[in-house]
DNA sequence: AGCTACATCAATGTATGCAAAAGAAAAGCC
DNA sequence: GGCTTTTCTTTTGCATACATTGATGTAGCT
């Protein structure tokens, strides 16, 4: 998943350069950007960079300036709550859908992963963090698929990539990473029991562990 | 608001006419259909129609085929209620915050709307029944800016596209139309009073009655 | 006859050129 | 000198041509 850059499209990796970028702190809030701008930086032309930017755009983190062109949304500090509170609500009903839906092949794979992270947490290395990392977000990824709702899955496509505003896993000590995998772990559990209550209780928690890391976590 | 389709741009109003046809149920689920194919029926290029696509596809109105087309995807009978869960949990977080952070012109706003729906209610002629539709869209619009929070704003706009699905108003008969207006005078008063639970309490009350609304409705 | 390889076609992806809208700056008018 | 008008510039919107990809079918070989 990693370093594949090539195989995508030209917009696709438009979308996740600036996405990145924007996430990173490159590109900080009120920067201005034009359209052949970016399209120079990524050596590509207008067309895919403009669909990146559209979608941004309504994903809200690009404004576009009526005849000035286009500046990075600030994240206020109250922001980043609001997205916990979103993925909150989101989530913990797509965990309770899977609780309901979940194929056992998709149960499988929960615990599979759960095993991955917690095989590797507390992370020691770079590699660790990085498979920490991948394994959280295909973990999120399989239970938003065994929600089977398509209409939902697009929901939390959106709010997991506002999310990614959270995946400076600095934010997170040793204890923090070994609460969030037993969480997993939970989740697994709860889905695998058919127990939607549990499942939803579980995922809240989980969410809510991880506004309140955010919360207190400054610099 | 109505009849200025021309004042659109062409990539918003290919955007607009096809999701209404999807809506309407002009293009049915499963219906195949490719770029070009849309471009012509609309008298304008691919590069326009391209952009409404591709939202179409993030907000789950369409689904392209690997190699085959694009599809119109299906609204499984469950899935309405899906939509129901996923607005209960937005707009009713929306509600309570702009409980908090509504301003007094906003206050003001949500009021005269709640007015203009009763006052049309229940309707007797068409124009009725498009000023009521009208109103009612209004007043989600302007409790999600009230909220203050633009990246809730985004998450609902995709939301309440997803609610248009519903906006056949032939469901609702009288007594759910009158009931539905009082609820929006609950709701304005709720968030004038500044009582978060309060009105997090209508909206879910709110979207929960139309919810049973759209279970019991065949045909 | 069955399989492989190549040709062909349909659909999407990308580049580029031109048009239109919106601001900003400069020139003319009172 | 201040205000209006015009033009120039910047940025986005749209169309068209070209490239690429993947599917389908067909011919040739075994």
């Amino acid at each position: 998943m990693r370093g594949e850059d090539d195989r995508l499209n030209a917009s696709d990796s438009a979308y996740h350069a600036l996405r990145d970028e924007i996430l990173s702190g490159v590109l900080k809030p009120d920067d201005r950007l034009t359209e052949v701008t970016l399209a120079d930086r990524l050596n590509m032309s207008r067309t895919p960079v403009r669909e990146a930017v559209k979608r941004l755009l309504i994903e809200g983190f690009l404004t576009r300036a009526p005849g000035e062109g286009l500046r990075v949304t600030g994240l206020e500090p109250d922001e980043v709550q609001q997205i916990f509170q979103i993925r909150l609500k989101l989530e913990s009903y797509g965990a309770r859908r899977a609780a309901e839906h979940a194929t056992p092949a998709e149960q499988d794979e929960l615990h599979r992963l759960a095993a991955v992270m917690s095989g590797h947490t507390p992370p020691k290395t770079d590699q660790d963090f990085d498979t920490i990392s991948e394994a959280n977000a295909a973990f999120h990824r399989t239970i938003m698929l065994a929600a089977k709702s398509p209409r939902l899955g697009a929901m939390m496509s959106l709010a997991i990539n506002l999310g990614l505003v959270l995946r400076t896993y600095r934010m997170y000590d040793d204890h923090d990473m070994i609460r969030q995998s037993r969480h997993h772990h939970d989740i697994a559990e709860a889905i695998s029991a058919r127990d939607p209550d549990w499942a939803e209780a579980a995922m809240s928690s989980h969410v809510l562990a991880a506004a309140a890391v955010a919360r207190a976590f400054k610099g």
